[in-house]
DNA sequence: CTTTCCTATTGAATCGTTTGAAAGATGGTG
DNA sequence: CACCATCTTTCAAACGATTCAATAGGAAAG
């Protein structure tokens, strides 16, 4: 019967002490050449070549494990996430991703499925793999303040973004949203628009406010009259795609109601999606009869038909400063005051495409008259 | 001066020894009973009481590290994405992830972001993390089948979803895509249309020609024409959104060349999208004048306006029957032989909705003339 | 009285890696 | 030859947890 050679069993990996053997030398310096510590300039060039090529041979890989454990550290910084299948929160992943590439730490990603449960589970999960830092990437919905207040406790640098706590000591990075919603109302104004509905998000949600605060400062510094009528308000259940039902739902209503209005102010893209779709059921034309405005700038809203006007979060940057602040922190550990509870307020922008049009010559940006006509 | 209690720095987190000490118990009890050992039958019931209170006063969290290294079991399920920003991956990483939950593993996600460069350090990462399996969620760009064919030297049981790879030793799990086409050609002759525009996907990525071979069976079974005039193929960059504009371009190509068709068939739904954009601004009404399919069912499909009927992949599904032959090759490792190689094809579905109609009857399914009149 | 069994707990080795201190070489200097 | 400086390599102790084997007190059985 056939003995192994070594002691191994043949399912276990090869490890540090396997190099050793083969290659002659102990395990301190097979694993001072492979990381290329400071003391190995005085190891000789041969030594080194010899290992690496044996290393290499044997498809030596370090066990993390092993390696975090005793240099506790873990190179990894936890990413949480509350809906993965939110393209916001995608697109500030791909921010922290970009950002996160060139360092010497790697992303954790999890999904909270915006669920307290798994947040909380998933949560835990992260400090046990003793996560050097911790980003929280919330989107609009059914952010617990309480849950996240107890982040602090954890002595785990963490920044929030996307999202904003009231009062809370977590940093956070998000769009101005009070900025957002000013500038969408006087992108409206400012095509001719005197008659506008709106679709405002959820009362209870802090951020919402804030967008909303931005657009009753506009339409008080010009006097702009915003009838009851034309004023909804979304409920914000956790659904996926709940936006888009009320955002139809809502705006049905209001055009049963009084259809009178030429521009829609929408909470958010998908909202924006809805109502246009409600508009065209009812026989409106976007943006001929009515104009819609939407806000985030999801990637679909530049495909849709017709392409989506919107104010543009800048989710990217959101992403890589959110990477900035917790690289930041974990430098400093400690040092100095750290800076907490600090919010990055980035600016909004917006991006007209075809779903608005002046109120005056409403067929700017409609389709060519190719092949087939349309009656005026 | 005050001296702290414990030898250890402020620092550090509390350990297995710290609970031991403050509980007046070995590690070892400790270690039994928080981790309801079988043995731990044998501990006094109000030790165990004792041991969990202090645990918890001391907030005491199990260190990830420590334990994998001894247990020689990391608990974590790789899942390789190569573009999270792809709804259909993400619609995967849901099934996979809903399937994990019960399940004793936690996914590690990394996403690739279809770089070679970005897939194989994130590759070395996970096996360097001890990954007892790995799941590889590949949307139809890029699969670079070298690179692919790898992944079994190493020991970790692989199984690859949303893509197959023609011969290779790895498991697959994706839509029946032959099937697929066919349904998708067969949905429109049903409808009556016999003048139908192709745009089919990159001829050098084998699952767009499985899907093509479908649509070229039922052609011929039902001796369906496809002039050349009216077939296109996408070229398959690798940037985000290429589909939406390559099927926006070929799209308007088609119909400068002869715009008689009443029916587009588009490889998947992006591609949809930026076809119907390019019959909206040629003046042409989807579905009045001109159906179109798209193929996936992504999120937005539903959304769209108008709502886009497609051919359905099952990506959740998909997800977790990944999962399942995962855990299953887990569970088995080595012992019978493995069920390498096997592929398993998941049936597609039509889902109608308001992007195509009878060729006879164009308004079945369009808006109703609420306020404003169309004319006919 | 010895043996066996049960209960309750602990000692000590071990997982794979890193690292400060130390130990061998080698050669030059006083 | 003793001493030092400079290279080159290794020893041995961690890191934090798990687990097999062992201890020890008793009770029950033979």
């Amino acid at each position: 019967m056939a003995i192994p050679k070594e002691g191994k069993n043949s399912f276990s990996r090869t490890t540090l002490a396997d190099v050793a053997r083969e290659s002659g030398f102990s395990p301190s310096t097979i694993s001072i050449v492979l990381n290329e510590a400071p003391i190995s300039k005085y190891v000789a060039a041969k030594t080194k070549e010899h290992i690496r090529a044996v290393a290499k041979r044997l498809d030596y890989r370090p066990d993390a494990f092993g390696r975090s454990l005793r240099k506790r550290r873990s190179h990894t910084i936890g990413v949480m996430i509350f809906d993965i299948s939110d393209p916001f929160c995608t697109l500030i992943l791909q921010g922290i991703e970009k950002h996160l590439h060139p360092t010497e730490f790697l992303p954790f990603i999890v999904d909270a499925h915006n669920q307290r449960e798994q947040f909380e589970r998933y949560l835990a999960m992260l400090l046990e793999y003793r996560v050097e830092g911790l980003i929280v990437v919330a989107n609009w919905l059914f952010i617990d303040i309480e849950t996240l207040s107890e982040l602090e406790r954890h002595r785990v640098p963490t920044v929030l973004v996307g999202s904003e706590m009231r009062s809370g000591p977590l940093g956070s990075v998000l769009v101005n949203n009070e900025q957002g919603g000013y500038l969408a109302l006087q992108h409206l104004y400012s095509l001719g628009h005197r008659k506008i509905a709106f679709i405002r998000g959820p009362r209870p949600l802090w951020d919402s406010s804030r967008r909303w605060d931005g657009v009753l400062r506009f339409a008080s510094e010009v006097g702009l009259k915003m009838p009851k009528k034309w004023v909804v308000e979304l409920t914000g259940s956790s659904e996926s795609n709940s936006s888009f039902d009320e955002g139809r739902t809502l705006t049905r209503a209001m055009l049963e109601r009084d259809p009178d209005f030429t521009a829609l102010l929408a909470f958010d893209d998908l909202t924006a999606f809805g109502a246009i779709r409600a508009l065209r059921t009812f026989g409106r034309r976007v943006p001929d009869d009515c104009s819609v405005l939407g806000f985030d700038d999801v990637p679909y809203a530049a495909l849709y038909n017709p392409s989506l006007s919107t104010v543009r979060q800048p989710m990217e940057k959101m992403g890589s400063i959110a990477v900035e602040r917790i690289l930041h922190e974990i430098q400093q550990a400690g040092e100095i005051a750290r800076s907490k509870g600090r919010v990055d307020l980035l600016p909004p922008e917006v991006v007209q495409r075809e779903s608005t049009a002046s109120v005056g010559q409403p067929g700017k940006n409609s389709p060519k008259n190719h092949g087939k006509k349309r009656l005026p």
